[in-house]
DNA sequence: CTGAAAGCGCTTACAG
DNA sequence: CTGAAAGCGCTTACAG
């Protein structure tokens, strides 16, 4: 870093400043760029376009010599098979839908781009589909299928059934990550969230909290569903009463603000909440502090995730890291899996959960 | 919301609890879920082949009723033409490479699945390459680019221009979205970022404002470089001496974070920032307030975009709106442009940017 | 080990 | 307005 540097003088401004500018292409790029094609790399190299196209499947039997042969020039002269011609054959796409939605919580376009970034590797491309609007996603899912993905993803999705239905009629398999449709048949992977939820109940119990309270986000989650499950059953089974219950609704920063108002007009104040996830728990402790509690020292708040911001100084949440790298690495095994072999049988991966990071929301040992 | 809700029994947890839980799928899916063909759709409606496909397209010449017929049934049926045979014969995808990178900064996300979601209404589905690792781009967009996608729309990548040259090459056009490179016959959708650079000058100088800094981040992206230019040189046309500037070196937390140590340890300490974006601002406000700083009464803090967190309480922070709305809308029309005139010569649009939001982070007039 | 031929599912001149 | 035919760029039995 290096300061002190003053500003280039003020007539550059005028150049880049037009309002809207347009000119014309300077050099008209070859009309028709026209790709090479087998017949194209066969003609140049003396041989069939079978030989040639054989040479490009490790399986297929061509002799040694030739196939090197074929791919040094395929590489020399800029060969390369289109796709669309070869899925008309072999039926597979290499291509693999991504349906998103909850884009709002920043854990997700992490595991998007990751995920799209290892697929890649895999030399499989990602279709994306957006999620916003509950009510477009299956005009949107069905133009997806329409590309036949080897295999489509569901990120959290809170989607229709008739969506996740429509990919496997459409003969695509679908692998949920991070949730699960709870459908007997289906492939998943996705944390622990009911061993979480028990580390937190835990957590929060050794630390001398007695009024627990869990915050619930999306009712149909079963990330929340299992969070709520292994926090409420372990605070019982620790000898605590049953916590409380606000249902805030959906996995955002504003249902968490709003779960505080919630909270604060309890007749009896929790000292300790779990929030569903970070985001939650960051809009909740914002939520609180705005009505004037403090934080750990009127309670205690614990998310789950442990996304970036959940570190920074401003929230410093205690919180459940999720096993972000093995839940990817996985699922991209998995993909691989599932795309040479649509018709495995279900098969839902669960992850132990991360470490719980004791950070500044929760009170320290023994202060109670 | 509702409260007071008790959890589950605990005998639940046992089914839910196995952690790696195989079955074999129940309903073996027709193995061969043949889709159906024009040839089909054509048989059962007694035509042949060509007209059926002819009932598809708008400008086909076709009879009213045959049309029609042809439209019903194959909704009846299902039908829907395989887009790969499709566009072996039209040249045309109907795809639109997205190429991302940044993926930390939040405004990306909404950007990305507002974009997808606009752009599946007009039919146009969307591949996802994302660029975090800069060197795997290239193999990416290579990826990407056997796809040959009708478009490709570049979010704020630092790309290789070996990359942007590719996609000429191979005929897509590419429109930049929020970054400009500087190439004379390039598409782009931005934000008029020297206008907010001069609008935050003027509003900091307005408040009394005498000694600024500008904290910059990716040197090369060109947002960057016209708000310190408008703010710099606007700076200096007050009659304010000209601002300091910290190089960030990227748009994250973490360079606004580190940004501050810097900023603190300068011989005369700056009484304004401006950050080149709201998460580096975000960054700089948490490392300034980490080293005893307050903010604003030690010093004011303004950012660019508006992303939602800026809005947070914890963070309050007073900035430069991006019209992201009229950007988005701009950039799907322009997609469908490019997508049917390939060759369109290039064009940058742009866009005002929207309103400085004054909130918490800047001093209230008349305080200095 | 290699080549000629058929065919994937479409669209689009070309005749009628 | 409609149909028969060619062809997009590939892969893969089928012979040799």
């Amino acid at each position: 870093m290096e300061c002190d540097y003053v500003c280039a003088a003020p007539q550059l401004s005028k150049s880049l400043h037009r309002t809207e500018e347009r000119m014309t292409t300077l050099d008209q790029k070859s009309p028709s760029r026209r790709r090479v094609t087998v017949k194209d790399l066969a003609k140049d190299l003396g041989m069939s376009v079978s030989t040639v196209s054989r040479a490009f499947y490790p399986e297929a039997i061509v002799a040694p010599a030739t196939r090197t042969l074929v791919l040094e020039r395929a590489r020399a002269i800029g060969y390369k098979a289109n796709p669309y011609a070869q899925s008309l054959i072999t039926k597979r796409t290499q291509i693999v839908g991504l349906v998103v939605a909850d884009i709002t919580n920043p854990f997700y376009p992490e595991v998007m781009t990751r995920l799209t970034a290892d697929l890649q590797v895999l030399g499989m491309n990602v279709m994306l589909v957006s999620a916003n609007a509950t009510d477009k996603v299956d005009d949107a899912v069905q133009l997806l299928l329409s590309y036949q993905p080897d295999l489509v993803i569901i990120l959290a999705a809170a989607l229709s059934s008739r969506a996740v239905q429509e990919c496997s009629e459409a003969g695509s398999p679908c692998i949920f990550f991070n949730r699960l449709s709870g459908d007997a048949a289906e492939h998943g992977v996705t944390c622990d969230n009911i061993a979480g939820g028990i580390n937190v109940a835990d957590y929060l119990v050794d630390l001398g909290h007695k009024r627990l309270l869990y915050v619930a986000a999306f009712p149909g989650a079963s990330t929340n569903v299992e969070r709520q499950r292994g926090f409420c059953e372990r605070a019982l089974a620790r000898g605590v009463a049953a916590p409380l219950v606000i249902e805030a609704g959906s996995f955002s920063y504003e249902a968490g603000f709003a779960a505080a108002k919630t909270m604060a007009e309890l007749p009896e104040r929790p000292d300790a909440v779990f929030c569903a996830n970070d985001i939650v728990a960051i809009g909740f402790i914002e939520g609180v502090r705005t009505l004037g509690f403090s934080v750990p020292e009127d309670i205690s708040v614990v998310g789950f995730d442990d996304i970036a911001m959940a570190a920074w100084p401003s929230h410093a949440l205690t919180t459940v890291r999720q096993p972000v790298e093995e839940m990817l690495s996985i699922t991209v095994e998995f993909a691989r899996k599932l795309a040479s072999d649509p018709d495995a049988p279900g098969e839902v991966h669960r992850i132990p959960p991360g470490p719980l990071i004791e950070r500044g929301t929760t009170r320290r040992r023994g202060t109670l």
